[in-house]
RNA sequence: GACUCCGUAGCUCAGCAGGUAGAGCAGCGGCCUUUUAAGCCGUUGGUCGAGCGUUCGAAUCGCUCCGGAGUCACCA
């Protein structure tokens, strides 16, 4: 456009205010530095490697700009700051000062934070200092920091950390400040950070890409307040559950994550080798079998928080690494144990004040007793035919009546697991135990108390559809144990790959004796995702599987 | 694993009847001592995810690959 000129400005015209004065002391050699993804700071500055330069030099102007900080850097530490102090003493946080207003107004405080937004007026600036408990806007005038402390401020960007003592006010628009007296360069950062402002809780240029997010979780972090308390809701769903069991008495153990065998579940593993053994090892995908084994060495109450792998796909359910919480107790069977997961479910509500979850636009209510549904009524209330007396073929056709594909399914008890997967699961949008699972899917349940032969004492909690809770009265019948385990390993042998190994260790154990128990299997990442009403599984775990770059 | 969609400046996006790129924000210089998506003037910055092909000419068309998202399949 025109250079000095009439200025004809039809929209709304504007312009940041800008220098052409980059300095290129650092000529980043390779241009191939283009995305936050594979940024790391590490890279070489002021490398005037003379080598091979001539026409190459490359700025995008995301070199110019950590250029630009490196310099303010290097400014500050002129000026005898140190741009990096060990550490801060502060004694107020952000939210704080906006609560305790009335106490404060007029005290001297001293907050520190990341400058989240910046607005320079000359010889006077406003910025926005996030700490972990919000924003407070911070007033700095020259006359007041003093020139050297505004010399300083002047080389702040946003993200760079800054303590502020001041006191406390109200500007003439109302906002609760902090009106600065003296500043502490607390950290300078050379790496630009992604620019969001908002006005009226409207938000601009949202930091949303889900890609950028996850692999960028402390831009997410930073940008995001939500996803703060996302994870701020897991910790506390973590450390209630933990409490919950201690004081049931439960002990809290660590088992095994590189196991020789794997067990405890249906699922492909990870597969990791150890050198000086020069042996394979399997990541678990359950702690199951090794927590019984505790229950027979005596150990009456464990449970155990479990990081477990299972090499399978990624959806919005699942990430290849998950939480489970499993706990086991002697002397007890699954009604008792069906009373003790609700009673935490509920309390666990209750503690998180979250007693209604709103999923995809229906209300779970948390708050009323379970419902429990054996498992051939479910099917009986869901299909309108009583089934209870169908014998494999009949099933079959059933299924293929109703759209489902049998092909999988090869016994009687696969193709009733098929039929509630696909036609009563998803709708059990209100907490529903279903009990009195088929034996043939169930290899570590104690047959039912009824006398039925195809049925075992299990039950399952879902919620919204989806599964919370597995959960048995165990099978200690060592002779009964070693069957369903090579019935197992039969069936697969007919189907595929997934050929589950006998775990004679474990077999051994059992048949040492172990006392009838209770044992509890619970999806943490999943019950995380209920309380914070999250869709995503990727959305509740901190640092999910990704495809690295 | 299958199918659909997406990948353009640090950020959010526009450009796609093919003619080697634009905006806002951020950044830089100037002015501005209560501003708030501050404002005004000036300005830097991109081998348009990668490669191959069609074409005189491709960000725009085709193929392959790499990443991501969504749906489904498997599993919790």
């Amino acid at each position: 456009m025109g250079e000095s000129d009439p200025v004809l400005c039809l929209p709304p015209l504007q312009h940041g205010q800008g220098s052409s004065h980059q300095r290129r002391n650092g000529k980043c050699p390779g241009g191939d530095e283009r995305e936050y993804r594979s940024l790391h700071p590490g890279l070489s500055h002021e490398s005037n490697t003379g080598k091979g330069e001539g026409m190459s030099e490359t700025h995008t102007s995301l070199q110019q700009s950590m250029n630009v900080r490196r310099e303010k850097l290097r400014k500050l530490r002129e000026l005898g700051v140190n741009p990096y102090p060990v550490a801060f003493s502060r004694d107020t946080q952000a939210a704080d000062i906006k609560s305790n207003y009335e106490a404060l107004e007029g005290q001297s405080v001293t907050v520190a934070g990341r400058i989240m937004s910046l607005r320079r007026m000359g010889k006077a600036s406003f910025c926005h200092l996030q700490d972990e408990s919000g924003r407070i806007q911070c007033y700095l005038r020259r006359d007041d920091v003093g020139e050297t402390g505004y010399e300083q401020f002047k080389l702040m960007d946003l993200g760079d950390f800054l303590g502020v003592t001041g006191y406390v006010f109200t500007t003439k628009t109302g906002e609760i400040s902090i009106h600065a007296s003296e500043i502490t360069v607390l950290s300078k950062g050379i790496r630009p950070l992604p620019v969001v402002k908002e006005k009226d809780g409207e938000v601009f240029d949202p930091f949303e890409d889900k890609e950028l997010r996850y692999r960028n979780r402390h831009l997410d972090l930073i940008l995001n307040p939500e996803v703060r308390e996302v994870f701020r809701t897991r910790a506390r769903i973590i450390s209630f559950l933990r409490h919950y069991l201690d004081e049931h008495g439960f002990l809290e153990v660590e088992t095994p994550v590189l196991q020789p065998l794997y067990g405890g579940a249906n699922a492909r593993p990870f597969v990791t080798h150890h050198n000086a053994l020069d042996q394979d090892f399997y990541l678990r995908i359950a702690d199951e079998l090794y927590l019984k084994r505790l229950i027979i060495g005596g150990f009456e109450k464990v449970y155990e928080l479990s990081k477990n792998f299972r090499n399978e796909g990624i959806d919005r359910n699942h990430n290849p690494e998950f939480t489970a919480l499993e706990f086991y107790q002697a002397y007890v069977d699954y009604e008792y144990m069906m009373d003790f997961v609700q009673d935490m479910i509920q309390r666990l509500a209750r503690s998180l004040d979250k007693t209604r979850v709103n999923w995809g636009g229906m209300v779970i209510d948390l708050d009323r007793p379970f419902r429990r549904l054996a498992i051939f009524d479910a099917l009986e209330e869901a299909l309108g035919v009583d089934v209870r007396q169908f014998d494999e073929s009949r099933l079959r056709d059933l299924a293929r009546d109703r759209g489902l594909d049998t092909g999988k399914a090869v016994t009687y008890g696969q193709l009733l697991d098929e039929l509630m997967k696909r036609l009563v699961e998803p709708g059990l949008v209100q907490p529903t135990f279903i009990l009195d699972h088929p034996k043939a899917i169930s290899p570590l349940a104690k047959p039912h108390r009824s006398g039925n032969p195809e049925l075992v004492e299990r039950f399952e909690l879902f919620i919204g559809g989806a599964e919370f809770v597995n959960a048995f009265s165990e099978l200690n019948d060592p002779l009964d144990q070693r069957e369903r385990f090579e019935a197992q390993a039969a069936l697969r042998r007919d189907g595929d790959e997934e050929d589950h190994p006998v775990d004679e260790n474990f077999l051994e154990a059992v048949e040492c004796g172990m006392p009838p128990t209770g044992g509890v299997g619970v999806g943490v990442d999943r019950l995380v995702m209920l309380f914070t009403e999250n869709r995503w599984i990727k959305d509740v775990i901190l640092f999910p599987t990704l495809r690295s770059q």
